[in-house]
DNA sequence: TTTTAATTTTGCTTATTAGGCAAAATTAGT
DNA sequence: ACTAATTTTGCCTAATAAGCAAAATTAAAA
């Protein structure tokens, strides 16, 4: 028996007084309503109402009854009307993963205006370079650099990843400006290291990579310490454009090689991706942060998508 | 959909963390869970579960919607407890009506044994002489003297009702005692008035019956008046015997015409009736109070029952 | 990385149950 | 007693849940 039928039945009976009218309001027939009550009241071995054909009364534990499932029914159409908000408006927590660079210096600077925006979405960031998947971390979207993964997860390219060479003049005064890719081997590296260990230097002539990592001054995850070492004309430091474009401006960093294809990796899909998951129904709180940042960051790149 | 069951089904996917495993609880196949929770999500419009097939875990608005739930589906099965209680146990209020002159006479010294046994009952007891119909008014069992009555309604013969002329001593002196049933007409009558009419004196002689009413003295619905006027020597009463058993047995009333077949009606089915509405599922709180009576009045008196 | 084993989902059929209509039964009011 | 509104019952159809087996999925182990 439809439980919950048979009660939202019995409950317009009861408020309507007549199985008639409260048939009309379902617009079924009267004998479904008439049936549905009877399956009720067997169900409860008890006699809700006291049928007449003229009128229908309620039954002393029938009014009782009445009174707390018509306060249940509330209840649980309220709840539903709650899910159907949160489905419809952005609000929530909303947990986003992020690489600590990118978070640093690109993600940080742009999540003030989301939050004005929209006020009902509280922000979770956790910076980390593992590379969280999303199911294991209880995450709705998260910012990699890398290429597209495994199905079942929206990858939207965001933008560029290019890895370029920049040194301190400081250093190039020193150890001088390299004019080959190859020259690179002998001179100092500030190198990255990734989870899956440090990044090299890539160097690409005649559709042949070659790596032509230099020495290495220093290893770390933590970009900012390597920024600060290059800025000290430690060495050379390979690292993604938007890492160090304001340094690049003012001249406190010289791109090396611009002629050059460089880069930690072979792939040509390698970028900044932004992946969330696909779940049957999107909700909102993701959709708009998605949208958010393909505003704040493709407005110049774009270049969309990867399934 | 049935969505309670859906909810149920949730609730317990929830709980558990696994669709096997509610599966379980509910004897049925995984694939029932599944279905059923699909179907609430797709009614939502939302993922209520992360599903990955190790873990089933809850989303954000998932949650949220079953902490709600699961205190609603509570709710409900305390609703639907309670009153399988009321359906198993006496209590809650017991409406009665009686004739006024039974209820005073044979109910109420019965009543505060039948309250200290089900303590859980309130009783709530009006007395008339009206007919009352127990549709019409809000009524649990109805007391009448009189005749077996419609269906649909359980009748249950509770006591004779056989009415016998009775006199105080001092009026038979003033007025002499009649010898036979005819000479009853010369004699002063106090009437009682059913909303029906006075009743007449009927008296019965070689399968005929005759009226043999008095002349009035006095006509009245309030019994208590004319009990004492007959006490007062104004007239002969024709009165239901358990009306004036104790005035017998002291001798302030006489009874006459001792071996003449008396009645204020030919109907040899008139007696005191139990009714009480015959519903699909008894309560308990009537059928105790019915077979209370019937333990108290019908000791002597086991002629049972009519449909 | 590949394999494995537990779990969920999907595709079918069967069984159950609600809807729908018409006729019968019930009853309050004329 | 009759009438008219209403509820209930009988029977059929339609919708939907259960049941089963196979396929797909994926976390953990090899």
């Amino acid at each position: 028996m439809d439980q919950l039928l048979a009660l939202k039945y019995f409950c317009k009976v009861a408020e309507t007084g007549s199985f008639t009218s409260a048939a009309k309001s379902f617009s079924v027939p009267p004998s479904s309503i008439s049936r549905r009550v009877s399956d009720l009241e067997a169900s409860l071995g008890t006699n809700l109402l006291k049928r007449s054909t003229r009128v229908v009364k309620l039954s002393e534990i029938g009014k009782i009854y009445f009174s707390q499932i018509s306060d249940i029914l509330l209840q649980l159409e309220q709840s539903n009307e709650s899910v159907r908000l949160y489905q419809s408006t952005p609000m929530g927590q909303l947990k986003i993963s992020s690489q600590v660079s990118f978070g640093e210096q690109v993600l940080f600077p742009l999540l003030e205006e989301f939050r004005t925006r929209y006020p009902e979405i509280i922000l979770d960031i956790s910076l980390s370079d593992a590379l969280s998947s999303l199911s294991h971390d209880d995450v709705d979207v998260a910012i990699r650099g890398g290429y597209a993964p495994d199905e079942r997860v929206h990858a939207l390219r965001l933008m560029a990843n290019d890895f370029i060479p920049v040194a301190a003049p400081s250093y190039l005064r020193a150890s001088g400006t390299p004019e080959d890719g190859f020259q690179l081997r002998s001179h100092q590296g500030l190198f990255f290291r990734t989870p899956r260990g440090p990044s090299p230097w890539l160097y690409k002539q005649d559709d042949q990579w070659h790596d032509v990592s230099g020495h290495a001054a220093a290893i770390s995850n933590n970009a900012q310490w390597l920024k600060e070492l290059g800025l000290a004309g430690k060495g050379i430091m390979m690292t993604p454009k938007w890492f160090v474009d304001p340094l690049l401006k003012t001249g406190e960093f010289v791109e090396l090689l611009n002629d050059s294809v460089m880069g930690v990796n072979q792939d040509p899909d390698f970028a900044i991706y932004l992946l969330y998951q696909k779940p049957r129904y999107l909700v909102p709180k993701v959709k708009v942060f998605v949208d958010f940042l393909v505003e704040k960051l493709m407005r110049n790149d774009p270049k969309v998508n990867m399934g």
